[in-house]
RNA sequence: GCGCCUGUAGCUCAGCUGGAUAGAGCAUUCGCUUGCGGAGCGAAAGGUCAGGUGUUCGAAUCACCUCAGGCGCACCA
């Protein structure tokens, strides 16, 4: 997109000329699109709005009707270049009607364009997501941050952010701890040495360290004598001790080594990484430099952010070991991404669950960096839920994220004929995501294979289908009609205004979802656009059309092709040709 | 106990910076293929927007209360 403004944009600055020029005040004009192409494109409530407050025109009355209102800011409008009619329904909408060659243009610029890419201000964004420990599993809440992050990233980039990805993995702690225990307790159990697990594949491998953690986590709870092991394993594990720094040194890599499969598999490219033990100690030394200042308080043998002075709840951030807790360590992290990339929005995606821990978090950063602490914007998702249960990585039932991938993949080979196995990963995996980001992001989510793959409905695979489905349509077409942009738009079928309307809107709508961090804004969209767009099939011919609408149609289902490709690219999905 | 979030059709969810007749999908019932991909399309039926009070010309949307559920509340992350 060019400096133009939007049409909706156009369209309030036109209506507060018109206000200004009436002499009315009024600070905030809205605008909005229609739910019913009978009231037009776009709508405004502001006559409503304004009309009680106005003194009367007419001395007889003692308010404004909102009609009157409506009709002298209609008059003083005039006639504007993209609008077709203006109208004023009861009881004082004002109904814009925009012309079909605009949605047209609209249309074709989308089009032209290779990436998307709404020229908004070249903000710096460092987009925060994922963030899995090593030593634990990477389990399906994982999977659903890093899908967040990985559409939260590419919508912002579209608006004309330069956005870095950034990951944070819990490298050192009490997790790493009692992973480090339960191993040589686990090898036991299973009979093996740990040169067995050692020459085991890598997915075994970490599902090896999964198991300790699970094992190590049940003993530290059960017993206060584990417990205290497991402290002066933590204790070792920051000294760098070598008794266990050579299985540390081995576990780390083996987790990591296995997210980055995940990461490629779901189309994530991180640009920086971030361990805990790098930041930890940047942490601990601003939390001590502002336990003079009185930031910091001690209590119990720990220092803590006193939460209570700013209506939160207090945490440890230096436990009563001297050891840097998860808050302190995050604390570290934002000077350090700073450092790496100045930033003029630092934004974080994390699991609902911490919310409150956040908010402690960002009040403590306010204090001591309060120029990052205004940049940084939590976003926090809500739990993937699967009928048959919670799941707990402490108590080892938890859901891997690979397995979920895996499980897809399989029923979708499964369910259709002859899919080649790497349409049936994009479509598997593009199922998955569809599924996670359709709805809120805040809000937890009920996930069922059959809902997400099988059936028909609001679902990746019937995006993509409608996607091939254009694509084959286009590969019978003359290859010139398909190509040409020129045609009648007289006389439309109700059908292909409704779907040139809803693609005209596709800027619109990606900008909308990038400001609200709201890929199921975005998701709704492109289901709204391919139902339009399949509707217009199963109504009307396209190939065996006459010339004029052959011509229009083809257009048509070029321009939904490539909403329904780049949208679904702003989601994370693949769309594959034939499948 | 305190804090945050949630409650919309049988089920899963949109809609929430107040606006026009509350929308989809699934499931149920009926229909559409001598045509471009039927994984599709069309239609019917399905609602005390948890309940109450208030604010407003207008409330699913805002405020307050009640009920129900989820999450969190100091040395885990």
């Amino acid at each position: 997109m060019d400096n133009e403004l939007m049409i909706r944009d156009q369209i309030k600055e036109d209506l507060e000329k018109a206000l200004k020029s009436l002499q009315i005040e009024q600070g905030k004009v809205e605008v909005s699109r229609t739910t019913d192409s009978r009231n037009g494109d776009y709508t405004s409530n502001v006559s409503l709005k304004i009309a009680g407050k106005l003194k009367p025109f007419d001395v007889s009355q003692d308010k404004q009707s909102p009609m009157e209102v409506a009709k002298k800011i209609t008059d003083s409008i005039g006639i504007l270049p993209h609008i077709e009619k203006l109208e004023v329904k009861e009881p004082g909408f004002i109904n814009f009607f925009v012309k079909n060659d605009f949605w047209q243009d609209e249309v074709e610029k989308v089009l032209k364009e290779e990436v998307l890419s709404l020229g908004g201000p070249k903000l710096k964004i460092i987009v925060e997501f994922t963030d899995p420990n090593p030593f634990k599993e990477f389990h399906i809440g994982h999977l659903y941050s890093n899908i967040v992050g990985e559409s939260i990233s590419r919508l912002l980039e579209a608006t004309g952010a330069v956005v870095k990805r950034a990951n944070y993995q819990g490298d050192i702690g009490m997790h790493v701890a009692k992973t480090i225990w339960g191993i040589p307790k686990l090898l036991d159990q299973i009979g093996e040495k740990f040169e067995d697990i050692e020459k085991k594949d890598l997915g075994a491998r970490v599902f090896f360290l999964g198991q300790a953690y699970s094992l190590g986590a049940k003993e530290f709870e059960a017993s206060q004598g584990v417990k205290a092991e497991i402290a002066e394993i933590n204790k070792k594990i920051f000294a760098k001790d070598p008794s266990v720094l050579a299985i540390y040194e081995k576990g780390k890599k083996w987790s990591l080594d296995y997210f980055e499969q995940i990461y490629e598999r779901l189309g994530t490219k991180f640009d920086f990484y971030y361990l805990e033990s790098e930041v930890g100690e940047v942490g601990a030394k601003i939390v001590r430099e502002f336990l003079e200042k009185g930031v910091f308080i001690k209590s119990e043998g720990a220092i803590v952010f006193p939460g209570e002075k700013y209506g939160l709840h207090s945490r440890v951030f230096i436990n009563s070991l001297g050891l840097p807790t998860y808050e302190a360590k995050e604390l570290g992290l934002a000077p350090t991404k700073y450092k790496d990339f100045a930033y003029d929005e630092s934004v974080i995606v994390t699991g609902n669950e911490i919310n409150d821990y956040f908010k402690v978090l960002l009040a403590a950063l306010a204090q001591v960096a309060p120029e990052l602490a205004v940049k940084t914007r939590h976003i926090s998702h809500g739990m993937v839920r699967m009928p048959g249960g919670k799941m707990s990585s402490r108590l080892g039932n938890v859901l891997l994220g690979e397995w979920l991938l895996d499980e897809a993949k399989k029923r979708v080979i499964e369910a259709f004929e002859e899919v080649p196995a790497e349409v049936a990963e994009q479509i598997g995996v593009g199922a998955i995501k569809y599924a996670l980001l359709k709805g809120n992001i805040g809000q937890d989510v009920n996930f069922t294979f059959e809902e997400a793959i099988s059936l028909s409905g609001n679902s990746g695979p019937y995006l993509q289908y409608a996607y091939a489905r254009c694509r084959s349509v286009l590969a019978k077409s003359n290859k010139q009609h398909a190509k040409s942009n020129k045609f009648d738009l007289e006389n439309l079928e109700p059908e292909e205004s409704a779907l040139l309307r809803t693609l005209g809107h596709f800027e619109e709508v990606v900008l909308d979802a990038a400001e609200s961090f709201a890929p199921s804004a975005l998701a709704n969209f492109l289901y709204e656009a391919a139902q339009k767009y399949n509707s217009l099939y199963n109504n009307l011919p396209i190939l065996k059309a006459g010339e004029k609408e052959r011509g229009r149609r083809l257009f048509l289902t070029r321009a939904t092709a490539d909403v329904l490709k780049k949208g679904l690219s702003l989601l994370g999905i693949a769309a594959p040709e034939k499948m």
